[in-house]
RNA sequence: GGGCGCGUGGCCCAGCUGGAUAAGGCGGCGGCUUCCUAAGCCGCAGAUCGCGGGUUCAAAUCCUGCCGCGCUCGCCA
């Protein structure tokens, strides 16, 4: 188990894992009289069957064959009789049965439903709490601020805000960091083009290369300010007077000249202001940012290049450059060394980043980086260099890029699909669809809605696929609001919310219809579709938390469609309306189910509105 | 060339700490609305899980070889 795992060791609270420990206790004790030397082995093996025909539990008894000198059928009947009796007598468990080697376990939904719904009911606050909280500092985007957000970059700001929400909706404290790159070679770039280039000889210099479109944001200033970084790039080709210049400010922000920092910060800070206007759009903001200069200015860095040195690993350069070899270590290629510092004493991006490190586990128990795979090598050299210092690695979460057909996005040459123009798309046709359902709503609440399904929408369709997939950029898969999709489950949400919404303006008091069905305790009388829904209610928390272990966000958002799907089947024929009568029961599940859709959506970024 | 990641129906994608009939979506075909939002629900067709070996009672899942795609192998960030 890797260490950070054990955050998760602890106590779950969802009434299906405890459910599983006594069943696990009353089965140890069976197979133990059956002559299961190894019992535990044997009920590591306990999985979740496929089909509810199979139950909720089962256990496979084919290991079991070979020492019993049984048939594994023969070992699931007879172990199912065994604990049968035990187990339905106890609260929870209706039925226990054997079937193709299997012992099946089934849950009782009418249990089930009167803990879980009564928990979520009593305390919605605290829905998706699942075990002890951690503080956490998630570092995510962290992109050069040298132009707009394209959709690639946008992956690792939308994957980690999701982060960011889904440990919140766990309970955790969690703080979101940028890392502002304020002193490398593309702010470098950026300075030298605004104080070096015009207007004129920016269209002039992008009109050769044919990349002199007009700016579709001209307002925002990253969208004016790439032009220059993208034409100093092209000359910077040709003319080697720009690397000179731009090589004489790096350096000069390398020794923490502050008048070059500033000049700096100045040129960046703008274009900076113009990306977060985009993610804020999005949902998504930072509660820090720190500075690379940062660990230049205070000195950790001189520090730590020093510590460095003390170690086994290390080596030096013709030159003077310091470097650790990581041959050893488990680093192959080319080059298996990982160089720290430049023959002239200065010191290199990765470096500072040890710095900031060591910075960061002053801030939070738990670390989190959000990076690109082509960080990966880059990711374990810092990790290797950490160790050695004796400072704990970070989790880090990779993911793929995304590509356009014709290759991978590049600010610099302009092969991109800006964000801003993804997201005034997605809104304008959501908007449109809004239009197009809702007759009876103003402009402004079809904007609002429209605005919200749209934005919506692009963020499932990029979390809904495994980070370390590869993603190709189509423009109908990106503004995508079929059946797997943020709008599915936006819509059942409203659902929920309309019917509730429906009884208030009659007149009833939904939270004390809600409030005395769940003291009476009575949960008899389910329908298929209602106990399935009550059993994918009861493992809201489990999802959400395998999902974080897994750092897998597309696992959370599978759960989340399987909940509105649920809730949809739930919905077609558990109705709460019944000619003007209420049930209670159905209107408790309802809202149990509209409480969980809300605080998911919260955890996805999903934006949970109310009608639609 | 070395390392890492990925390869699942026509298309997208889940499952990959081994377990029963590989789960969804799009597209195709066929049903369901006097009833709380049909952005819904139900059904049908469609899969040599890249290819070959191996381990196992059991492999999409683990090991291995090959093929294809991506990333990477800077005293850049």
């Amino acid at each position: 188990m890797e260490a950070w795992q054990q955050f998760y060791a602890g106590h779950g609270v969802d009434e299906m894992r405890q459910l599983s420990e006594v069943i696990r206790g009353t089965v140890w004790d069976a197979l133990t009289e059956m002559g299961d030397e190894d019992p535990d082995a044997t009920l590591a093996n306990l999985t979740t069957p496929r089909h509810a025909k199979q139950g909720d539990l089962a256990l496979p008894c084919f290991a079991l064959a070979k020492t019993m000198k049984k048939s594994p059928q023969d070992i699931a009947t007879d172990l199912a009789r065994r604990v049968a009796t035990v187990l339905t007598a106890i609260d929870g468990c209706s039925e226990v049965g054997s079937d193709g080697g299997f012992c099946n376990f089934y849950v009782d939904a009418q249990w089930l439903a009167g803990q879980t719904i009564r928990s979520i009911l009593n305390d919605p606050d605290s829905v998706g709490h699942h075990r002890a909280s951690s503080s956490l500092l998630i570092e995510h985007t962290s992109a050069n601020p040298n132009g707009p957000f394209h959709v690639g970059r946008s992956r690792n700001a939308i994957l980690g805000d999701t982060f960011v929400r889904m440990h919140r909706l766990a309970g955790d404290d969690v703080r979101a960091e940028y890392y502002v790159d304020d002193m490398g070679k593309q702010v470098g770039i950026l300075a030298w083009s605004l104080a070096n280039l015009d207007d004129d000889r920016v269209s002039e210099i992008l009109a050769a290369e044919d990349m002199d479109e007009m700016p579709t944001h001209p307002h925002k200033e990253d969208h004016q300010r790439v032009r220059y970084y993208q034409a100093a790039n092209l000359l910077k080709a040709v003319d080697p007077d720009v690397e000179l210049g731009v090589t004489k400010l790096v350096q000069a922000s390398e020794e923490a000249d502050a008048e070059v920092l500033a000049i700096f910060e100045s040129a960046y800070q703008p274009v900076l202001d113009g990306m977060l206007e985009t993610l804020e759009r999005l949902g998504i903001v930072f509660d820090s940012f720190t500075k690379e200069s940062r660990f230049i200015v205070d000195g950790s860095v001189d520090v730590i290049m020093d510590r460095l040195s003390n170690s086994e690993l290390h080596g030096t350069a013709e030159n003077g450059a310091h470097y650790l070899e990581l041959e050893d270590r488990g680093v192959q290629g080319k080059s298996t060394k990982f160089f720290y510092q430049r023959g002239d004493g200065s010191s290199l991006y990765a470096t500072r980043d040890i710095a900031y490190h060591e910075w960061k586990w002053t801030e939070a128990q738990r670390l989190v980086n959000i990076l690109g795979e082509d960080h990966r090598l880059q990711s374990k050299q810092v990790g290797i260099a950490l160790d050695e210092l004796d400072i704990r690695n970070p989790e880090v979460v990779f993911y793929a890029f995304t590509k356009l057909p014709d290759g991978k996005m590049s600010t610099r040459r302009g092969n991109v699909v800006y964000m801003d123009n993804l997201l005034d798309e997605a809104c304008a046709r959501a908007t449109a669809i809004v239009k197009e359902m809702r007759g009876d709503l103003d402009s402004e609440e079809l904007a609002k809605i429209g605005e919200a399904v749209g934005l919506s929408a692009v963020r499932y369709n990029i979390i809904r696929v495994s980070p370390e997939k590869g993603i190709n950029f189509r423009w109908e898969d990106a503004l995508s609001f079929d059946s797997d999709s943020a709008p599915f489950i936006m819509y059942s949400h409203a659902r929920a919310c309309s019917i509730s919404r429906k009884l208030t303006t009659q007149g009833h008091d939904v939270k004390s219809l809600v409030a005395n069905e769940v003291a009476s305790g009575n949960w008899g009388g389910l329908s298929d579709t209602a106990s399935a829904l009550v059993k994918r209610i009861a493992t809201f928390s489990e999802a959400l938390d395998a999902s974080i272990v897994n750092q897998r966000p597309n696992l959370f958002c599978s759960y989340l469609l399987s909940l509105a799907t649920e809730y949809n089947r739930f919905y077609r024929d558990n109705h709460v309306l019944i000619d003007g009568e209420v049930n209670s029961q159905n209107l408790a599940l309802s809202e149990a189910a509209r409480i969980l859709l809300s605080a998911g959506c919260s955890g996805l970024g999903i934006i949970p509105v109310e009608s639609m």
